[in-house]
DNA sequence: CTTTCATATGAACAGATGTTCATGTGTTTA
DNA sequence: TAAACACATGAACATCTGTTCATATGAAAG
């Protein structure tokens, strides 16, 4: 016998079988957080220009911060973070860092919220 | 004559004409905000965990609660902001509030995000 | 080796965000 | 009409986030 949830209806509009069957086909909690802690990358104004100029082309981040008016330590900041998602990468060319795109998924992800937004 | 940003490094790595071509091409300000705020929707877990339920079956705001173990309050909070970003969208039925989905992008955003995280 | 330049980083701070708790609202049932 | 139920909402609170400012690091040029 189940237990009853204090929170839950007293009958609940969705049948027990539907609730429980959702239930099953939820990814597990780890996956469900990951999953957030990719959307929050894309969640940020800031992150979102740097995706975007880095989408066209791979540039230091001097380049980065001139372009879109936001200071260099900001910038920084926040290439770290995106680094640590995996989201981008960056290599050495002389006195400047090259940051440039590290996953194909970026830019389909953008696509599908951009093809939103626009709708 | 160009204005010399403070920041910007004495000799661009990337050539004028790139920066220039990138700036021309990124959507207008409004636009980026925009995505960002879409995409904090999916960048929290609890709104995440309820998207997902959707995703599956439509489902009245008790059962949401109940399933996924959170506190019908905390719930309730974020269908309104679900419902103000126009993702989900509801209607009474008898006693019950039955939430669904509103918009088609919603899955196949998740879709991308999942096959990156599962990659 | 010293200076300069591009970038990174830590501390501090303000603002945003998500939850809880208590209570309000509106619908249904007795 | 009164009670019960499903849901909404506001205030308070703690936590998370993103920026700034000052400074550190480390490669390159002199």
């Amino acid at each position: 016998m189940d237990e009853k949830n204090e929170l839950m209806c007293d009958e609940p509009c969705a049948h027990e079988d539907v609730v429980g069957k959702v239930r099953d086909v939820l990814p597990d909690d780890d996956t469900l957080y990951e999953l957030a802690d990719l959307f929050k990358m894309f969640g940020d104004s800031t992150r979102m220009k740097i995706l975007f100029v880095l989408m066209e082309s791979e540039m230091c981040v001097c380049d980065i911060a001139e372009l879109l008016g936001i200071s260099q330590s900001a910038i920084s900041h926040q290439l770290r973070i995106l680094k640590q998602s995996k989201l981008i990468s960056s290599r050495r060319e002389g006195k400047n860092i090259i940051c440039f795109l590290a996953d194909d998924h970026v830019k389909s992800i953008i696509a599908q919220g951009l093809s939103h937004v626009l709708e």
